[in-house]
RNA sequence: GGGGCGGUAGCUCAGCCGGUUAGAGCAGAGGACUCAUAAUCCUUGGGUCGUGGGUUCGAGUCCCACCCGCCCUACCA
């Protein structure tokens, strides 16, 4: 977890890549406590996780956000429903059920955030009184439709007519329930004054909104016109007070978004979390479901420039997963909970399947067939296997000890070259945020040396005991061996636990160090795991999965 | 209502500006091998390319209409 405090560069020293000071910062959406945790959350999170991990590998300094957004109705009515405070009733599921979630996912994080932080409600109460001496908040009343659900007004056009039990009346479009008729004075933020600003930003950053049909659809949106966003509620009370005037708490979304940047020090008085600030904001990097991209690439970004600030150089829309065709809904308990497929296929292949198979950025369909056999056909059979097989026969032909390589053939210079190039095709994608073909690159190289194995059949040469058929045999399983190596230090931001069970495997870590200090610069430089390291076959990496558990 | 996206082998999907026998992975079938997690490697794909028209010497690949699913956006007060 958090890392505390100061410029903590990585251990083993050698800042590479030199993004000047600038700490690679990702966030993941902080999760509306409400709502229990779903695989779609987890998708977001183990993105982030992911690709934040993979900087790391790169030496980078990195910064990854993720957290809980605990204010509005929604939450003040369940915890009422409940019989206790909101208070309680957010820190219950965020110890219970969030934290948690973060576990069962195997994610690192380096910070957590809450909404309702003294942190963040401080500086959020800044930030707007300063927006608002700057004329940048005005007072007008709003009234029209509100749903609870959606915490928000309504436009006409969102409502539908009700079926069942609310047949005759209008209800919202997303939750299918009706909507209530509110009448109160905001306070509106001078929004649609960005407008034009937004869309020269748009222009000049293309890689701002990500992926481009995202992009599309926001810049088109705003091409429209922005309406004033009303930022504030009275008909309630579960908020960060407006400090100009108490009788009214901030709408949750506008209090929201500004945790990326009071998570990382704004405006804090202190020292340090102004150095931290200085050095980490602004995001690099924000995830977010395609659902509340809007909000990500307009209001905020607007948020930002009313106040001056940098604005953040990506703002990524993943896509949703869809269970049997449909959408995983919140709302809709089709919902599945991560620890339901992690305690059947562990945190490494849930990682690794969610973003081997859906292209981020795509929906991508989800089923427990599709991952049972993914499991089986990638990590136990191809994966896995590759790893059982290179150390049982270093320890049958050698004892354990990893022998030295003799001449190279073209055969081991093509896996030389390949592990090259795969080395930069990984990395070139992960940075992209396209972790399915980093992935893929990965795992071609997995089935490259199979197939090289097979082809130079090591338990036949092993069988004449003449000098030059033990040299080759030696070259054959040191080639395997490193490519292995290189392999564990490729996998280890997707799956940390394999790949620190392989590494112990290989030895690597006497000679080599840490796992977490091999760089992916280096990962595809040949011979670095050197002869006569100690190599165990430990228990296998991906046990075969018998009864798929019902779905 | 506009706009966009998708509808291709059992499953998940590739197929750029139209051109020889429509591809991959997985599953299935056959073979090889035995170091390994009954794993690996090789071989194997007769699919109305949603439907109906059209343009063209030639169309999943362009045009029109329609059907289905999804998304964005808007209005008939």
């Amino acid at each position: 977890m958090a890392s505390g405090t100061g410029s903590d560069t990585p251990a083993s020293g050698e800042q590479t890549f030199g993004s000047g000071d600038k700490t690679f910062y990702v966030t993941t959406p902080i999760y509306y406590v409400n709502d229990a945790p779903h695989i779609g959350h987890a998708y977001t999170t183990t993105a982030g996780d992911v690709l934040s991990r993979w900087h790391r590998q790169r030496g980078e300094s990195v910064w990854f956000l993720t957290g809980t957004d605990e204010h509005g109705q929604k939450v003040m009515r369940s915890a009422e429903a409940n019989g206790t405070t909101p208070q309680e009733w957010t820190d219950r599921l965020v110890e219970s059920a969030w934290k948690p979630a973060l576990i069962t996912i195997d994610a690192a994080n380096d910070d957590f955030i809450r909404t309702t932080e003294k942190r963040h409600t401080e500086r959020v109460q800044e930030f707007w009184q300063r927006l608002h001496d700057a004329g940048e908040v005005y007072k007008g009343s709003y009234e029209g439709p509100y749903c609870v659900g959606c915490e928000e007004f309504k436009l006409p056009g969102d409502l539908v007519d009700g079926t069942g039990e609310y047949e005759g009346q209008q209800v919202c479009s997303i939750h299918g329930r009706p909507v209530e008729y509110i009448a109160e004075e905001n306070y509106f933020f001078r929004m649609s004054k960005y407008a034009e600003r937004l869309l020269e930003h748009y222009e000049a950053h293309p890689e701002f909104v990500q992926p481009a049909t995202a992009r599309n659809e926001v810049v088109s949106f705003v091409r429209q016109g922005l309406v004033d966003l009303s930022i504030s509620r009275s008909s309630f009370d579960w908020g960060i007070p407006i400090p100009w005037d108490s009788k009214h708490v901030l709408y949750v979304w506008i209090d929201a978004l500004l945790n990326y940047a009071t998570a990382v020090g704004l405006d804090s008085p202190s020292a340090q979390d102004k150095e931290k600030f200085g050095r980490i904001w602004p995001a690099d990097v924000h995830l977010v479901g395609k659902d509340i991209l809007r909000f990500h690439a307009v209001i905020w970004p607007a948020m930002l420039m009313a106040a001056g600030l940098p604005l953040p150089k990506t703002v990524f829309g993943h896509g949703w997963l869809l269970v049997s065709g449909e959408k995983m809904s919140k709302s809709r308990l089709t919902g599945i909970a991560p620890h339901q497929i992690t305690d059947h296929f562990g945190s490494d292949a849930f990682r690794y399947y969610f973003l081997r198979a859906i292209p981020f950025g795509q929906d991508g369909s989800f089923s427990w067939e599709d991952m049972a056999a993914r499991y089986t056909s990638e990590l136990a059979n191809d994966y896995g296997n590759l790893a059982s097989r290179v150390a049982a026969m270093v320890g049958r032909y050698f004892g354990g000890v990893l022998p030295e390589a003799a001449e190279q053939g073209p055969a081991e210079q093509a896996i030389v070259d390949a592990l090259a190039a795969t080395v930069a095709g990984a990395d070139e994608k992960m940075c992209a945020l396209d972790f399915q073909g980093g992935i893929a690159a990965i795992f071609d190289f997995i089935k490259l040396v199979n197939g090289y194995l097979t082809e130079q059949e090591p338990w036949k040469v092993a069988k004449s005991q003449d000098e030059a058929s033990q040299a080759r045999l030696a070259t054959i399983l040191y080639t395997a061996a490193e490519s292995l190596r290189a392999v564990a230090v490729l996998l280890n931001p997707v799956m940390p636990k394999s790949s620190a069970a392989l590494w112990e495997s290989l030895g690597a870590e006497a000679a080599l160090g840490a796992l977490a200090g091999q760089r992916v610069q280096d990962a595809g430089r040949w011979g670095l795991l050197p002869a006569g390291s100690t190599v165990t076959k430990g228990a296998v990496l991906f046990p075969r999965l018998e009864e798929p558990a019902a779905a």
